[in-house]
DNA sequence: ATAGCTGCAAATGCTTTGCAAGGCC
DNA sequence: GGCCTTGCAAAGCATTTGCAGCTAT
């Protein structure tokens, strides 16, 4: 009786259970929340505020604290990526393939599509160095 | 016999005086003080802290408040540029002209040679925006 | 059982702001 | 004199941390 009641809830969940069983991640109920916003449609920009809102919207609130406990977590099992683009907050970006942004007036992310940019040189890394990343922001206004 | 000492204590600020009457800067004492340590040698990448302590290591102490706000006016003014390379703390570069930026493995920033990174493909701005800045960071690692 | 999470609240770090006093034109 | 800037301290924000209690394995 617990165990029927208990699956009508949980299989919108097995998606979620998954992916984090399979990046090694505890499926905790609180991860498992976040983790079915996050991943459930396409890819997503969104800070850690907009997702607890998110999460405060579907019935369940959890305290920023964890939200950015899970983020990062998320991110370190490579499940996310953190954007810097402005000094302000930390943007966390469900796309994770290398890719580059555009950044509105606004502050708002949106991912520019593969091949619609490409680079024709780089420069040598200095001394004892190597290039880890390449990230291109592009800042748009309105015209 | 006031003019004489005076003379000799301002003439190296008469660079800095010049720099920022141009931009349409009043050229207080702390922002002579901060222009000079900024603009006298090549370009340089800092933070409000950073210059802060220069500041002080050469005798005179302000209060970081000051800094900022001498810091956003240079930038508002054009002689300088923010740089949002790390989602902590906001750095000011002395180099004005487009570039872009190395970021080493402790978030320190460099100046990559301009022409040493060339974009072969730019993809279209969203409908009713334009692009205004292109910026490329290459983060380092050490190897 | 136990290593790892969560919840909460306090702490942190950078940056901004308010306002009285001071300085430049 | 009038407006802009400074100094100082307090406030603001996004984020992190400490720790007791809970939970997944």
């Amino acid at each position: 009786m617990e165990m029927t009641h208990a699956s009508v809830e949980e299989r919108p969940y097995a998606a979620a259970q998954r992916l984090l069983t399979g990046a090694g991640l505890r499926p905790t109920r609180q991860r498992l929340h976040l983790a079915r916003l996050l991943f459930a449609d396409g890819p997503r920009h969104l800070t850690a505020e907009m997702l607890a809102q998110e999460v405060y919207e579907h019935g369940l609130k959890l305290p920023l604290g964890t939200v950015y406990n899970a983020l990062h977590a998320f991110a370190r099992a490579g499940l996310l990526r953190e954007v810097a683009v402005d000094g302000t907050r930390t943007w966390f970006d469900t796309h994770t393939e290398p890719h580059h942004h555009f950044v509105d007036a606004n502050g708002r992310l949106a991912d520019i599509p593969a091949g619609a940019i490409e680079l024709a040189r780089l420069p040598a890394a200095p001394e004892g160095q190597e290039i880890q990343s390449v990230e291109i922001v592009l800042r748009l206004k309105r015209i």
